[in-house]
DNA sequence: GTCCTTGCAAATAGTTTGCAAGCCG
DNA sequence: CGGCTTGCAAACTATTTGCAAGGAC
């Protein structure tokens, strides 16, 4: 994998930001510095940079993808109100399927519900 | 919500399968007793049913969206090699969230890697 | 009878891809 | 210089939606 400036820009941007990004949020924020740089080489960057294990990327109930720059085990919680993605720490790891002679490569935990922020909004 | 034979028929047919199917696959399987039935239809009973909590949703690295009949709490394992998912009973509630004021109405579990059957015949 | 639901077809939107030119190593 | 990478635009595909007709209750 060779490094462009364009790739290095999307993944510096995806390390700085605590935010989970879409690809169109990477290709705006990305666009600033590079103004001709297209939204095809940013979903090739991302897609190489989740292959190399750079990167994840969270689904969200939405049918677009959220990429987060922090590789380190953690789960997502997705509030359905406001959209919002907060990282929770993986309290226990899960070993089922390792018993059972399967190999985990990733893993990943997603909460979907209201977040604090809305639960007092609406009390 | 309306019972109608359509949606009916959605739903039998993924809680007769212990397979995860795609919205096409719904749709083909059917579509053998009601040609009729348009595409549309599926998704729109699908997500009706996913909304009612009658089946959930499991996204695996594919763009596409597989359906469940089975919707007591259990995770998912996503072969990458055969592509094929797994159920696993979820060994440990996490309770993260809800200790932080979350409200957490879904959870969702998706283990990936290489499932026993893979990894027996690449041995 | 009401109004949710259907079938059809067209529209949307996120993502992918072919190609020629450009740039990294 | 070789070949991975880019920019552009067109292609793809899963999913959604508007509308008039049909069916559940």
């Amino acid at each position: 994998m060779r490094n462009t400036k364009q790739r290095t820009a999307v993944l510096e941007f995806l390390r700085s930001k605590r935010q989970h990004c879409s690809a169109t949020q990477v290709y705006d924020a990305v666009r600033v510095k590079f103004p001709n740089i297209s939204l095809g080489t940013v979903y090739r960057n991302l897609s190489q940079l989740l292959e190399d294990g750079k990167i994840i990327s969270v689904e969200t109930s939405d049918k677009c993808v959220y990429y987060d720059g922090f590789t380190s085990d953690h789960a997502h919680f997705v509030c359905e109100r406001c959209k919002e993605i907060y990282d929770f720490p993986l309290v226990s790891s899960i070993s089922g399927p390792e018993e059972a002679g399967f190999t985990v490569l990733n893993q990943r935990v997603v909460y979907y519900g209201v977040c604090s922020k809305c639960n007092k909004n609406n009390a």
